[in-house]
RNA sequence: GGUCCCAUCGUCUAGCGGUUAGGACGCUGGCCUCUCACGCCAGAAACACGGGUUCGAGUCCCGUUGGGAUCACCA
């Protein structure tokens, strides 16, 4: 049995998206699985759209992801002189000939075809009646045509989607070099995979209907073709090829928005491929179980929500030192200075955890343990920062400061005790207390939050809450 | 329009001739509780339609409908 080879190859025209991860990410996970190899390849022959931008955002996002490739980056700009040459034994075999149609005639004819409701195809115009070589016309732009087979029928024994057979009539003769000599991508990632030792490509199923002629061309230039593998697209919410207009689709813009590697990669791969009943997989499982067999045939609409509680759950799996590290960045990029109290950031990143769903949603969440001062919310005063509280604040802020060991238990203990003596419930001091330290109803639990917060801030706070009950005073009716 | 692909809860899916059609996200209710969240329990929610084949069809075949892809000197 040979090595299994597959690739990733995209085109740098843009930054890299969800589609094209996940698409990395099988390739990547079939090639591991069966203990073979993952090649890059960047598809740059359209130098009027790539850029060494849409490069570099495609390599980080691969690295990101941990989608290690094995060889390369290629780059075919870099191959330019492996495609001429293949060109030229075309050319002289007579697989291959010269057309001079214009762009203008062939849309033109194209514009024709549709609107007469036919299928548009080149109609052969420069196309030799037999296979003979032609000569090279000269003074005039042209570009090289493949020379297809006009009968019978090729067949894509497809891994996913499974017999697919093409009638050759369907199939017109593609455009292998441009006018101005560069060759196209179909003659490319011909000559590229069968260079590289690519033995399994898995694409996108838009690339289905390419596949026959490709197939060709493997014949005509004495190659056996790969398997193939064509798995279905990712769809929005409206059933349409998820695009920008769906929300965010880089996967840069998913590290910027405080996601996990592993929850991306997780949920892509359960986009189309499934393992029993089973929804989490760590890495090491994911190269274990994935397997093109359980890839289904159907498209998937992304769901943003399940990739969000995915995340949730690699936020809370995270070891608690790691998951403070991993929060520092978000941090910075909030113009938060970056405090190097490590134990400390592990204490207040220990109570927003089980609370956030992502790095960002955490960053915001600590706003009240970052900040100098806090801003109450309104309604959150109007209902707890209340003249009955003021005498809880503050008891409380005496005892918190007579407070021999300030830790959780002692500062639980001191609630308990004006619980008990006061004979109240506990809500009724939690609350004002609450609003007091963070501004807000909703926050970690309240000895924690006093804990992460410390006795200064925590007495400071509870003053400016007692200021706040002073401040606004129900007016007498 | 031609060609090709697809079709189980709203969404992701399990199912590979005999199941009370299972799980997950989301949703609803409850429990827990100092708020929120987590967690736990419960619930609503699907085989697109029509013909066959078969003792028996979500599962096999055909058709209909609906969706999608593709038909570039883009990749």
């Amino acid at each position: 049995m040979p090595e299994i080879r597959t690739r990733f190859a995209p085109s740098p025209t843009g930054y890299l998206h969800i589609g094209g991860a996940r698409t990395a990410l099988f390739n990547y996970l079939y090639a591991r699985h069966c203990g073979g190899k993952f090649v890059l390849r960047i598809e740059d022959t359209d130098r009027k759209r790539s850029t060494p931008e849409a490069i570099d955002a495609i390599l980080r996002s691969m690295e990101w992801l941990q989608l290690e490739w094995d060889e390369g980056p290629f780059y075919q700009t870099e191959r330019m002189e492996v495609y001429k040459e293949q060109l030229r034994a075309l050319l002289s075999a007579g697989d291959a000939y010269p057309c001079v149609c214009t762009s203008e005639t062939l849309d033109a004819k194209r514009k024709a075809a549709l609107e007469a409701k036919r299928k548009p195809m080149y109609d052969g115009t420069c196309r030799p009646v037999e296979r003979a070589t032609v000569p090279l016309p000269e003074g005039v732009p042209f570009t090289v045509r493949f020379r297809s087979t006009e009968s019978g029928s090729t067949v894509v024994d497809d891994k996913v989607k499974g017999r697919v057979e093409f009638d050759n009539t369907e199939l017109d003769d593609l455009i292998l070099a441009r006018s101005n000599g560069s060759p196209t991508y179909n003659f490319c990632v011909v000559c590229d995979d069968i260079d590289m030792g690519i033995t399994y490509i898995i694409r996108g199923d838009d690339h289905l209907s390419n596949t026959p002629r490709q197939m060709q061309l493997y014949q005509t230039l004495g190659s056996e073709p790969p398997v193939f593998a064509h798995v279905p697209l990712i769809l929005g919410t409206d059933k349409k090829r998820l695009s920008k207009r769906h929300g965010a689709t880089s996967v840069m813009a998913y590290r910027d928005m405080g996601y996990y590697p592993e929850a991306l990669n997780n949920y892509l791969v359960r986009l189309g491929w499934s393992h029993g009943d089973q929804e989490i997989f760590d890495s090491r499982e994911l190269v274990e179980k994935f397997d093109i067999d359980a890839v289904g045939k159907s498209s998937a609409v992304f769901n943003p929500e399940k990739l969000l509680w995915l995340n949730a759950h690699y936020l809370k799996d995270r070891p608690l030192s790691r998951l403070a590290e991993d929060v520092l960045p978000y941090l910075a990029a909030k113009g938060y200075p970056t405090s190097d109290d490590h134990p400390w950031l592990e204490k207040m990143v220990e109570t927003l955890r089980e609370r956030a769903k992502s790095l960002v949603e955490l960053v915001e969440m600590a706003h009240y343990f970052l900040a100098e001062t806090v801003e109450v919310d309104e309604k959150a005063g109007r209902k707890h920062l209340v003249p009955e509280a003021k005498n809880l604040l503050q008891e409380l802020s005496v005892r918190l400061g007579n407070l021999a060991d300030f830790n959780g238990a002692g500062i639980e203990q001191v609630f308990g005790d004006i619980v008990a003596e006061r004979g109240i419930k506990l809500g009724k001091v939690a609350q004002p207390v609450r609003v007091a330290l963070t501004g807000s109803t909703v926050s970690p639990g309240i000895y924690e939050v006093i804990d992460v917060l410390g006795r200064d801030l925590t007495l400071e706070r509870l003053a400016a809450g007692v200021r706040y009950i002073d401040a606004h005073l129900p007016t007498p009716s």
